[in-house]
DNA sequence: TCTATAAATAAAAATGTTTTATTAAATACC
DNA sequence: GGTATTTAATAAAACATTTTTATTTATAGA
């Protein structure tokens, strides 16, 4: 760090303390005296600073089922969810998606686009700026305030200058993100390497509200991780903490798409799977592989739940990778939990058994058993729900997760 | 993390700016306007919290060269070096160190000792406990305050318990290390991993103060990092972030002493090399091993550098995977500078051509080319340095590099 | 209805910071 | 060489926010 100790006073305090119970607010709903408790903090402080956030609309008295007991009943506070709004926007190869969230991360409305991948990045985002603002445009007519936007994106995307330096599935090359949708929009904006965003929703939002470290790996058309120390999200020197993907193994054969050969991701994708699925044979096989991959790999998780032998071994063996990916992780970062995402989240009643096993053999001493795998908290939502915490965190909630 | 977004008040700030000026002053000397502006804190303030570390001794003026100019000179302030002392213990595998280090992290005195493998991890304990309280009793006759005890080892060490949960290069599992020294010696002990311990050393005192993030990579008889992030150290949910030594690649064919095979670590170990130099005959290598292996690596290192062709190969495949390595390092966190420590240091000119060229060619993008390698601050003191680090920063400077 | 109990609020006290004014120690200029 | 200028450090007063202590409010139970 660039040792920057600096000094405090008290209205930051102030501003602390609010921020502190606009957290612990969004965590559990409680009572003045609970958060004074919680904050350790004095029940007037408390009383005070909710004066201040009931004023502005930002908190409210919970839909209670009044707590019994002898004495003043205490009335329960929670965010009041719909004050405020954000956007998120997740960048996929070839289809992008956008969601309005509100306060507490719930997804109040979410739409699909696709985009060819032959289009220029700026073109790309002048088309996300317009779908940005039609949302924007909606809900000034509803009175509601859209706080700022989240986005995630594949490759090396530096938070802090905005800009994705590098993502070699979409061909993008140091596109100025921040940059072009703020000038479209004109409302503040957030990016994140998308990976990233979804480990940040786990910590702020997920299951992983209670560890201090987190993974999260994602594979679908690529595989990457984010991490989150400390309830930190760790970005990297060059915005590249997570690209596990080109972590170079023996056994990968496969030119990547970043260029090199050896890279882990050649070995643990869909696209790859399907190939090696659609190399047994249609005879064999059986996958109708006409509908899409999505299609075609749910098809293939069929099979491998209805115990088809050849498949079974196929998803063994790349269980098997994902198993020794994992443990590289847990011998490097040791986190408390690893969330799977994407296809490893779809298949994880396959997959779960032998990676658990693989772990535990390739992890130093006891660290694999130790380590809680589990599916995304949000599903096929994770890459959204990531960028609009993202948005949340960095407009509204300001915890540390996000540094400057 | 336990999300206990602790509530702040007026003392907790004065305890902050108190404490980030003793760490600015160790940083940096400087007078008391420079404080007021470094902390954003007004000039009352500086003076305030300055008259009283003044009296309490800690802080003194500087040795001048007064600084020219007009007005009133401003009186330049430092850290009181000799006014508190800790000692540092670094315990490696038959032998430790145990140093006393001041304020500033000089390290004033620094012994050796040996102990056999076969001792119980508890006896050598007492051992160390005597050295530390001959230390102590030394410290007592001078009237030197001693605020306590770090303690650096290999291993699973976790610092929240206090325990050594598995060195297996000892055989120590589950030792108490901060109960059995604490009730030796009576003073203050905190523990860490070894390597991790270096890592902190480098972040606080070293070349890495300027860092957001590094990774330390430590080699000898066996291979470890750790990383410090946002100037906090990486632990790990089970005291297992940076056991980088047992990531499995299919090159490695050794036995670990870990139990398991495959593991980095049997690439790139002193017992390793030794082995395939002597492996090439006495005829070829050369190199004379009964003075130890310490010098048969020296001997090695000569070799290389006047360019023996079989030695050179050696070397270039060590360097080779230890470039490997680094890259796994650089694709999963990203870390702005790798400081090698060890046999990587001693020998860091006849590796870093290897191992930079090697980071270039396998790290994700230009991730290898922005990482800045180099050798330990510390050279051999790394290990002392490291504990004393750690008691320093547990016992005076509470910087948030160590958490609770 | 009265008493006990606990939550929430009000008023007063405490604390450490900032602001404003003053003093201290040097150089620059006439 | 004396006086003005400049900057550092300190002193006194003002200020913001917290905590402490006392009071009010709302419920359960006798």
């Amino acid at each position: 760090m660039p040792r920057s100790t600096s000094g405090s006073n008290i209205s930051h305090v102030k501003h602390h303390n609010r921020l502190a119970i606009l957290q612990t607010l969004l965590h559990a709903p409680m009572s003045r005296v609970e958060l004074a408790q919680a904050l350790s903090v004095s029940s007037m402080t408390a009383t005070n600073l909710v004066r201040e956030l009931t004023a502005e609309g930002l908190v409210a008295t919970f839909a209670e089922p009044t707590p019994k007991g002898v004495g003043r009943p205490r009335t329960t506070l929670c965010i009041q969810a719909d004050a405020r709004f954000v956007i998120g926007v997740q960048i996929g190869v070839g289809v992008y998606w956008i969601c309005v969230a509100n306060l507490v991360g719930e997804i109040v409305e979410k739409h699909e686009y696709r985009f060819s991948l032959k289009m220029k990045a700026a073109d790309v985002l002048q088309e996300i700026g317009q779908q940005i603002n039609r949302l924007q445009t909606a809900a000034h007519e509803q009175h509601k305030l859209i706080l700022g936007v989240g986005v995630g994106a594949s490759g090396l995307v530096d938070n802090l200058q905005g800009v994705n330096h590098a993502a070699p599935s979409l061909g993008w090359y140091d596109v100025p993100i921040r940059d072009i949708l703020q000038t479209a929009t004109g409302l503040p904006i957030a990016v994140e390497n998308n990976v990233r965003a979804m480990a940040l929703a786990e910590s702020f939002l997920g299951d992983g509200q209670t560890a201090d470290s987190l993974a999260f790996v994602f594979g679908r058309d690529g595989l990457a991780a984010g991490f989150v120390i400390h309830g930190r999200l760790l970005r990297g020197a060059g915005a590249g903490a997570g690209e596990i993907g080109h972590i170079k193994v023996t056994q990968a054969d496969h030119t990547c798409r970043c260029g090199q050969t050896g890279c882990l991701e050649t070995m643990l994708t869909e696209p790859i799977l399907c190939e090696q699925v659609a190399a047994l044979g249609r005879d064999v096989h059986q996958v109708d592989f006409s509908k899409g991959r999505a299609s075609a790999y749910e098809q293939i998780l069929t099979h491998g739940r209805a115990q088809h032998p050849e498949i079974t071994a196929l998803l063994d063996t790349f269980g098997r990778h994902l198993g020794q990916a994992l443990a590289t992780v847990v011998n490097t970062l040791n986190p408390e939990i690893i969330f799977l995402g994407g296809m490893y989240a779809q298949g994880i009643d396959l997959f779960l058994p032998v990676v658990t096993e693989v772990l535990a053999e390739h992890a130093f001493y006891n660290l694999g058993e130790q380590t809680d795998i589990r599916p995304s908290t949000f599903g096929l939502d994770a890459g959204t729900a990531g960028a609009a915490t993202l948005a949340l965190i960095e407009f509204f909630y300001q915890t540390k997760s996000v540094s400057k």
